[in-house]
DNA sequence: GGAAAAAAGAGAAAAATATTCTATAACAAG
DNA sequence: CTTGTTATAGAATATTTTTCTCTTTTTTCC
């Protein structure tokens, strides 16, 4: 991976329906070379999927709610129940396990407060053992980038 | 926006390489009125764009930090300067105005603990009266997708 | 330093795909 | 009903992706 490999990470990261000759241009290279490129960094991975980003609002699902969760149970097995339940969830859509005084961490995206109870519920019920949890609720989403810094 | 949309949407947000034929056939129509539900959808702007999704430990930037941040300065304009500066930093993949005991909520992607410190005095060098910041570390990314569920 | 091998690139041809166009079928309002 | 509107299908056209072959550049090793 050279430069001119992050320079099309670059540019894909942000347009992905950018055509190749396009691409191409951009990063000084003809056509063919670049799609070898590109097609190398499919294969080995460093693009893992191409995707569309949709509108949380045009949606009807604007409420962001970070959820933290305690386990009172701290055996292997347990974790990994935990993490296939838990990920199972479509309102899911990140899941950490944190250091310091959380074990876990998710953004659960939901319509409005009550579809975040319901969605409580729903979590609770599904995943016994769970000592502590606690929601934020975000105001406002300042940013939000697929882009990782190259 | 029916169900057909909603469907389109489904496989564009998990797959958007995939070829208007192949998805016209999945939503069950012919390729031209297939294309023209995508195209409409991008229109109004609930696909907002389609990009590469790039695998964070294979560019090297395998940790995410969670940081939390009060502000001292609660009037308009400090809060539209913090988010112009903070969210022109890559590192800073999300950024929220929370609810509750905290201002803000951040996800950031660096390298290792030490690149998190340099993006730490980075920040309250470029950022006058936080009052408080507090550093969570991301242990293990269990589940991250850009899909929102429909 | 220079020859051989390997890697990267350019350009054109072929294949696949996206986009447009036209005509037909379903649907809703008056 | 029937008129206007919207959605669909299928064929044509345009664009884009992918492959192939040949050339240039870079690297390696003597």
């Amino acid at each position: 991976m050279d430069q001119k490999d992050r320079k099309i990470l670059g540019y894909l990261q942000e347009d992905a329906s950018l055509s190749l000759n396009d691409l191409a241009e951009k990063v000084d290279l003809s056509p063919s070379p670049c799609w070898k490129r590109v097609r190398k960094l499919e294969e080995d991975g460093v693009i893992r999927k191409r995707v569309a980003l949709v509108d949380q609002d045009k949606l009807g699902l604007p409420l962001s709610v970070f959820v933290l969760l305690k386990t009172c149970n701290h055996n292997e097995e347990w974790l990994e129940h935990f993490a296939d339940k838990a990920s199972s969830f479509d309102e899911v859509v990140e899941l950490y396990r944190m250091g310091g005084d959380w074990d876990y961490m998710m953004r659960v995206v939901v319509k409005n407060i009550h579809a975040y109870d319901q969605f409580y519920k729903k979590l609770i019920k599904t995943i016994p053992d769970l000592c502590n949890v606690s929601a934020s609720f975000a105001m406002e989403q300042i940013k939000y980038t697929t882009a990782l810094p190259l």
